[in-house]
RNA sequence: GGGUUUGUAGCUCAGUUGGCUAGAGCGUGCGAUUCACAUUCGCAAGGCCGCAGGUUCGAGCCCUGCCAGACCCACCA
């Protein structure tokens, strides 16, 4: 029974990913920590909450980055023996999913307006469930070691608890306040909007010059002409002085009106006429004009996008069609000068449905924030958040400067509600209550009525991590708190990672994490940002079901790097599945070759997939795993000490084995296995993940199957295979989870799961070992670079009498492709160009005189790399003041260039003559 | 208007505080190979590191200017 010749992802994943859910190995303390005492308590918790997906929607390629990126983090250091969790959650995205649902309710020929608040919640809450678990399975098939029992839903109870708490909290500070403000309303949605969640789109639009009074004026919306209540010019401007100060009569469409004529810096002299008609009601310049002039406020606009009684006969209109009637009615007057429509300007939109979003005065919730963000910034400036990459914390400490008070009412049902009562006699005494489910509440017999209003999404989840560690109630998980990394998108950074650092030293004290690690946008091949209506989106499962979870997860973090919105890569995922396949044969050839060495029971059976995963533990035998079974059984094929320690009371937890090195091979191959081990843990400490898989994807690649795997080809003991294999999984278990549990639960009787595995300590190995294989290295790629020019055939190495060569020759002949390795008395043929070891390849002269110019060539680069090396040891600058090591490096790199021409020499010579 | 950021091989991108011959994946060329893997192996070609100056013993990296792109913020009627 053998192993698929392929390793085919879809067999084992779903199966990997139950025994680990299974397993309780994605709870914190695991098995690990527990089991191993020595481990256990290593280092500071570590604990990562994961940016809660969308409940109603599917996740996108932006997740299957950020996902793996987590899982990456998780994995290494749970394996490190850290109290490690990862909290998952799901959101219930306030206005995007009311978007959706409030569309199915079209559908049905409905609108919001027919039901209460209490039965548009509830109906959203069962539209959320029926869709939410799609997102969760999703996140499974990305192979998310979260700890699922933790999930959080933005609307659970300890999560609008908490919520309630903070508000209370702010509002006793008095730090809410009530207050009329132009906000960014959608006419459509009837809901305000955040700054950010507003769409501005460069457009054309007409300039309408038209009388007004005694001035000629520029304006882009005549319609507002009903909410005028000013005029003004910049205070410098000679022109109009004579006005500035007085009552001025302005014929309009509908009749006359009176305003005040100003002067204020924001007026451009230069743009228009120099002339601004002040609407405070309809446009944010004008608002802040008028609470500079304390001027008041007239409503032109209702919230259905439709012209007040202020507008007179234009009562009514929707707004494009009264500014193209006021327009006409200006015309027959003779009021309208000019129309220059070639004029552009940035126009906001609904994020969602597009309707332009209208600037309405509303009296909404606010939140005073500067005391907040001064306090936010202080612990930027005082390192207290590390940012990856660095640049986004200034931005952050500018954005906190110029933050203004946030505006945290929504006008949609689907969300938290906003805690608030209103006195029905007294509109200015509002009460703190979280009695929300209903309408009117009677205290000392005055009647309050409730505030329709819920939450803006990014004021509870700007409290994420504080409330999914439980910190203010004290729970098991407040040991989490501050959590050790928030990784996110870049355009999260202010609407979200802002608010959590503002509301959580408010709430806490403290900062609500140590590190921030951004990932940049996910574009398409061709980095073009990703959008339905271009029709280039990835759905990051197609991607998986062709090639693999662990295929996806390598390719899409390779060649990344922070912050940095970079194209996805097809290529890359398929690198990413063949290094997949890649470690899948080499532990099939492992298993081949214990098979070879075994003589009797021994047999090893790797199953076939169709019966995978179920008889999973079963199948893949016993003394196919190292050669030391639980209990006790003998070694062989080896006098050295191959062993496995065990620890945890009934077995199966975790497992360290240790095998010692013999050949040069091996103690090579050990080596090259600590240097990924330690770079590794420099990468993932520095939030490298792209240079960490190169280096676990070149180690396994490159050092383990090209180089070691072959040279074991030759000569091998089973058990120290095994033991290479055992650090292999190890170490890429965080980057490729599924295969390597697969090979891992494959290899192991018992129920020992890699996930659980510890991570590899330092290993030793002899370095003279190393040194030897090296050159053993060096000299197979010599005759490789040689015989590959030459024609197609088997040639023999000469050697006279060199220790390492004589005793390696079968290896030096498997790896080379060599008929032979030969010691002669004296060397003919080609002499190799290699250092320490003499070598010859016996060619005949005519293949001699075919190589010579391809040494011609080498010996000229040598030469000039030598006259390089001379000139920069010459410089009497360089060797004062680089500093020593440097000049002891060039002057060993000259010593070794010399050598290497003086043996080049040799070569050309013998060709020559 | 302000800010951030990018420009490195045919393509997509790495290159950490300046320091060995600037790297990877894919692609390309030549060759090999039934015995772990064609999702394979070996070898190679391919780079004025956007342009021009400057600092330095030394610059892809630091500074200045320019060219080209991306993104974010902002109140121009």
């Amino acid at each position: 029974m053998k192993l698929s010749k392929a390793y085919e992802p879809k067999e084992y994943e779903p199966g990997i990913y139950a025994l680990w859910e299974t397993s309780g190995a994605f709870a914190p303390t695991t098995a690990l920590a527990l089991a191993n005492t020595e481990r256990a308590g290593k280092g500071e918790p570590f604990s990562i909450v994961m940016p809660p997906p969308n409940a109603n929607g599917n996740l996108h390629v932006g997740h299957a980055y950020m996902i793996p990126i987590e899982d990456i983090l998780t994995r290494y250091y749970r394996m490190n023996g850290r109290d490690a969790i990862w909290i998952p959650g799901a959101d219930h995205a306030g206005f995007e999913t009311w978007v959706v649902f409030e569309r199915t309710l079209e559908a049905e020929g409905k609108s919001r307006f027919d039901f209460s608040r209490e039965q548009l919640y509830d109906m959203t809450w069962d539209f959320v469930e029926q869709n939410r678990g799609n997102m969760e399975l999703q996140l499974r098939a990305l192979g998310a070691s979260c700890d699922w029992s933790r999930s959080v839903f933005t609307l659970d109870e300890k999560v609008v608890n908490t919520v309630y708490q903070t508000f209370k909290r702010l509002w006793d500070d008095k730090l809410i306040y009530r207050g009329e403000r132009l906000v960014n309303y959608c006419t459509k949605h009837q809901t305000s909007f955040a700054d950010i969640e507003v769409e501005y789109r460069e457009e054309k639009t007409p300039l309408y010059y038209i009388k007004y009074g005694p001035f000629t004026l520029a304006t882009t919306r005549p319609e507002t002409k009903f909410g005028d209540t000013a005029v003004a010019i910049h205070p410098n401007d000679k022109r109009h002085q004579k006005y500035v100060g007085q009552t001025i009569t302005v014929e309009g469409a509908d009749g006359s009106f009176e305003v005040q004529v100003i002067t204020d810096e924001m007026v451009d002299p230069k743009f228009g006429t120099g002339v601004v008609k002040i609407t405070p009601a309809h446009s944010f310049d004008d608002w802040e004009v008028a609470q500079r002039h304390n001027l008041p406020m007239k409503v032109a606009i209702d919230r259905e996008g439709r012209m007040t009684k202020a507008a007179g006969r234009f009562a009514g209109m929707p707004v494009l069609e009264a500014r193209q009637a006021v327009i006409e009615a200006l015309e027959e007057k003779g009021l309208l000068v000019k129309i220059d429509k070639h004029y552009k300007t940035r126009i906001g939109h609904c994020y969602k449905c597009g309707t332009i979003i209208e600037p309405l005065p509303m009296k909404q919730w606010f939140l005073k924030i500067q005391p907040l963000a001064q306090r936010a910034k202080k612990a930027i400036e005082d390192g207290r958040i590390k940012f990856i990459p660095a640049g986004k914390g200034n931005e952050l400490i500018r954005y906190f400067n110029e933050l203004r008070d946030w505006n945290i009412s929504r006008q949609i049902p689907w969300g938290i509600p906003i805690p608030a009562f209103q006195n029905k006699n007294d509109p200015d005494d509002w009460i703190f209550d979280t009695r929300v489910d209903q309408e009117q509440i009677i205290i000392n017999s005055k009647t309050y009525k409730r505030d329709d209003d819920t939450f803006d999404t990014w004021f509870s989840s700007g409290q994420w991590p504080f409330i999914t560690t439980d910190y203010l109630t004290g729970g098991d998980l407040a040991r989490f708190y501050p959590t050790s990394v928030m990784e996110t998108g870049v355009d999260l950074l202010r609407q979200w990672v802002a608010r959590m650092i503002m509301l959580g030293l408010y709430a806490t004290d403290d900062v609500p994490f140590r590190d921030v690690f951004f990932h940049g946008l996910v574009l398409d091949e061709h980095g073009i940002k990703m959008s339905k209506s271009k029709g280039n989106v990835i759905n990051p499962m197609d991607v998986i079901d062709e090639f693999g979870s662990d295929a996806l997860r390598i390719g899409i973090v390779m060649n990344r790097s922070a912050g940095q919105a970079q194209a996805f890569s097809t290529a890359s995922v398929v690198a990413g599945r063949n290094f997949c396949n890649k470690l899948w044969n080499i532990a099939r050839f492992i298993e081949a070759k214990s098979e070879d060495g075994a003589e009797s029971s021994a047999a090893p059976s790797l199953d076939e997939p169709s019966v995978f995963p179920d008889n999973l533990t079963k199948n893949f035998s016993s003394s196919a795993s190292t050669s030391s079974s639980p209990h006790g059984a003998p070694e062989k094929n080896s006098s050295k000490v191959c062993s496995e320690k065990r620890s945890g009371e009934d077995g199966g937890e975790s497992r360290a084995a240790t095998c010692e090195p013999e050949s040069p091979a091996d103690h090579w191959i050990l080596r090259q296995l600590d240097d990924a081990r330690a770079q590794i843990n420099q990468h993932i400490k520095n939030y490298r993940f792209a240079e960490a898989v190169d280096t676990i994807y070149h180690t396994v690649w490159d050092d383990v199957a090209d180089w070691f795997i072959e040279a074991s080809k030759v000569n091998s003991r089973s058990e120290f295979l095994h033991y290479v294999l055992d650090i292999t999984l190890r170490l890429v278990h965080p980057f490729a989870p599924f295969v390597s549990e697969t090979i891992w639960t494959a290899l192991h009787d018992d129920d020992s799961l890699l996930i659980s595995q510890p991570w590899p300590e330092k290993l030793s190995f002899d370095k003279k070992k190393t040194d030897e294989f090296d050159q053993i290295k060096e000299l197979v790629s010599n005759v490789r670079l040689v015989t590959t020019q030459l024609p197609a055939g088997k040639y023999d190495l000469l050697h006279e009498n060199d220790a390492l060569i004589a005793e390696t020759a079968d290896l030096i002949k498997s790896l080379s492709g060599l008929k032979s390795v030969k010691q002669v008395k004296q060397g003919k043929g080609l002499r190799l160009a290699t250092a320490g070891h003499a070598a010859w390849l016996d060619l005949s002269d005519e293949l001699i005189y075919e190589h010579q110019e391809r040494l011609e060539t080498h010996l000229v680069e040598v030469r000039q790399e030598i006259a390089v090396l001379k000139k920069r040891l010459a410089n009497p600058n360089y060797t004062k003041k680089a500093p020593a090591h440097l000049v002891e490096e060039t002057k060993k790199q000259l010593d070794e260039k010399r050598a290497l021409e003086a043996r080049l020499m040799v070569e050309l010579w013998v060709a020559t003559t």
